[in-house]
RNA sequence: CGGGGCGUAGCGCAGCUUGGUAGCGCGUCUGAUUUGGGAUCAGAAGGUCGCAGGUUCAAAUCCUGUCGCCCCGACCA
């Protein structure tokens, strides 16, 4: 491709809207451009990089003996309402209607449509495992999309299904794909940590979550330094651990403390360690309110307590509401004389002489000991893990923190879905039985924008070499000087013809704006031709992630080149 | 939906407080001189000031409504 006919918008300034690297760097570099609100278009050179993740995550897809299929957008309303999600889903959904007023919905994910083919077309043990999946645009009425493609309303995915006799043949097409994901990752070139992850409204017994490792990513993770655990902190289980001397149980004294709101304030006024305090929150669950405690330096995990409750929705009371349930504001709840259901973490039946709100505004209470002065309903794991902790897969290790994005998720769903829509097989016996279903999503855009937070620099994008939209930018100099431009002209040449890709940059611009275009653009390899090396036959050959270019003689840039683009592709 | 911010030329912004000829930088077009890290000079094009009402002799500016966008929170690939 030459740079002169190429359609690139790079852009000198961040654009206002783009806050988050990626955002930013796409938009700059001419890939991405906004077409509405979580909605984008992809330019050329976007369409390329996407093109080539697609391609890596089908091969993978195809060895790990799945065979891609093609299913609607537009999904009919009858669908999802028997599956019951017609109803659950909520506004998420996009919804429309045809002219004859029947409901539809532009398909944010296809466990409806899949298992209603399935039900339809497979009925014999013989035909199972089955793999199938899709790569295609979904569609999620996202209440605040943001980060430009990293949570956008339209966005791609590559969706897949298994299907399976029992939970054994579960349990393989669960593995084959975890590994499939795996290589669709290291192929890419990316840092990335698989992680035990909350199930989430999919339903389901496990799974795990692919991410993509970044400073800016919004899914946090904690990790084992003694062993392999890995897990979302929504997910991480926490063992109590005692903290301090276990201390005598004192007189209980309750404490006026004027404006004293948060855990710093009251630990600094009250001369304690904000881990000898506890936090009090009110929550309702399902319509119904109640009171959790964890320790003061804790943050309580929703999720856990959502799965503990077994309830639908979960939000925090407001402050006019927790005062009418408790008689106190923010700042000043606590476990005593609390006239709701108490959950603790299981940290807090460790303490001792701790300090919490009185239910009083500006008043707390110390010397307060679990057993004695209050008694939750039950003690249980709700709060959040962080570094520091516990492992507690091996228990001995202790758990370390980092950022990432979630760009792979596989769940073990089981037969949800097989029952809701009547996907079932004959056994070997001639039983009737419900096929147990995994389903198993990267979201291909996303890891498109994943792959830039993780790689670049303060002159633009570094693509790794496997998704990279051009692997080698050639570059004369001067394309009015003849000898550079036959020389870029015979390279370009000699490069297509060994099968690399390669863009010419045959724009009439200083050299400036064309490195800095190139930076910008992320291609991994540059080559210039300018007037000193050229005279000594050499062309330089520089990597994108490198300050220093190597000279090379003309007739050995093609195997050079080849060699570099080999070294970085990764198997 | 709650909180915060913003809509003025393709992009980034000023002007609005105190109403009175719509401005700057980048980009674009023409010409010249340039050509190893976003050139210089000369000239030019380009804007219903998000939209709709209202106040006023007069509105980008004041008022009301509305639409859209961005950031923070509850959702998720």
């Amino acid at each position: 491709m030459r740079a002169s006919a190429l359609l690139f918008p790079t852009l000198r300034e961040d654009p206002a809207e783009a806050e988050t690297v990626s955002h930013r760097l796409l938009y700059r570099a001419g890939m991405i451009r906004k077409t509405a609100g979580g909605i984008y278009t992809y330019l050329p050179l976007g369409l390329r990089v996407l093109h080539k993740v697609m391609q890596i995550v089908r091969e993978e897809m195809d060895r790990a003996g799945s065979q891609e299929v093609g299913l609607p957008i537009i999904q009919p309303s009858e669908l999802w309402m028997q599956s019951g999600r017609w109803a659950v889903y909520g506004d998420e959904m996009f919804r429309l209607k045809d002219r004859h007023d029947r409901d539809f919905c532009l398909g944010p994910t296809h466990e409806e449509v899949i298992t209603d083919l399935v039900s339809h077309e497979v009925h014999s043990y013989r035909e199972l495992p089955l793999l199938l999946y899709q790569i295609q645009n979904k569609y999620r009425d996202e209440i605040r999309p943001r980060f430009g493609l990293m949570r956008a309303r339209e966005f791609i995915m590559k969706d897949l299904y298994s299907f399976d006799v029992d939970e054994a043949g579960l349990e393989v097409s669960y593995q084959k794909m975890y590994e499939a994901y795996c290589r669709v990752f290291d192929r890419m070139g990316l840092d990335y940590r698989v992680v035990q992850a909350d199930v989430g409204a999919i339903g389901g017994a496990a799974s795990h979550e692919f991410i993509v490792l970044a400073s800016t990513g919004e899914s946090k993770v904690v990790f084992c330094d003694g062993c392999s655990y890995a897990a979302n902190v929504e997910k991480s289980e926490c063992l109590p651990e005692p903290r301090g001397e276990r201390a005598e149980p004192a007189p209980l004294e309750k404490v006026h403390t004027p404006g004293r709101r948060t855990i710093a304030e009251v630990s600094e006024f009250l001369g304690l360690p904000a881990w000898q305090t506890a936090k009090t929150l009110v929550y309702v669950a399902d319509g119904k309110p109640l009171a959790v405690m964890v320790r003061g330096d804790r943050e309580l995990n929703e999720i856990k307590l959502k799965n503990f409750l077994g309830a639908n929705e979960l939000f925090m009371a407001d402050e006019a509401w927790t005062r009418e349930l408790t008689g106190a504001g923010f700042g000043s709840l606590g476990p005593v004389g609390l006239q709701l259901p108490l959950y603790a973490d299981l940290e807090v039946e460790l303490m001792a002489n701790l300090a919490a709100g009185a239910n009083q505004d500006d008043y707390h209470y110390v010397n307060l000991n679990p057993g004695r002065d209050f008694t939750p309903a039950a003690y249980v794991d709700l709060r959040e893990a962080e570094a520091g902790d516990l492992c507690p897969s091996c228990r001995e290790g202790r758990l370390a923190e980092t950022r990432g994005i979630e760009t792979g998720h596989i769940f073990k769903l089981g037969t949800k879905y097989s029952q809701a829509m009547g996907a079932t097989f004959m056994d070997e016996t001639g039983q009737e039985r419900l096929m147990v279903m995994g389903c198993y999503g990267i979201g291909v855009s996303r890891t498109m924008a994943a792959a830039v937070e993780q790689n670049n620099d303060e002159n633009g994008i570094i693509w790794p070499m496997a998704i990279a939209p051009y692997q080698v930018m050639v570059v004369p100099v001067n394309v009015n000087n003849a000898e550079q431009r036959e020389a870029a002209e015979s390279i370009y040449a000699r490069l297509q013809a060994a099968g690399v890709e390669v863009l010419l940059d045959d724009r009439d611009e200083r050299a400036g704006v064309k490195f800095k275009d190139a930076d910008l653009i992320g291609i991994p390899l540059r080559i210039t031709i300018g007037p000193k090396s050229l005279a000594a036959g050499k062309v330089e050959v520089k990597r994108r992630r490198e300050a220093e270019a190597r000279q090379v003689e003309l007739e050995r840039v093609v195997d050079v080149v080849r060699e570099l683009i080999a070294a970085d592709l990764t198997p």
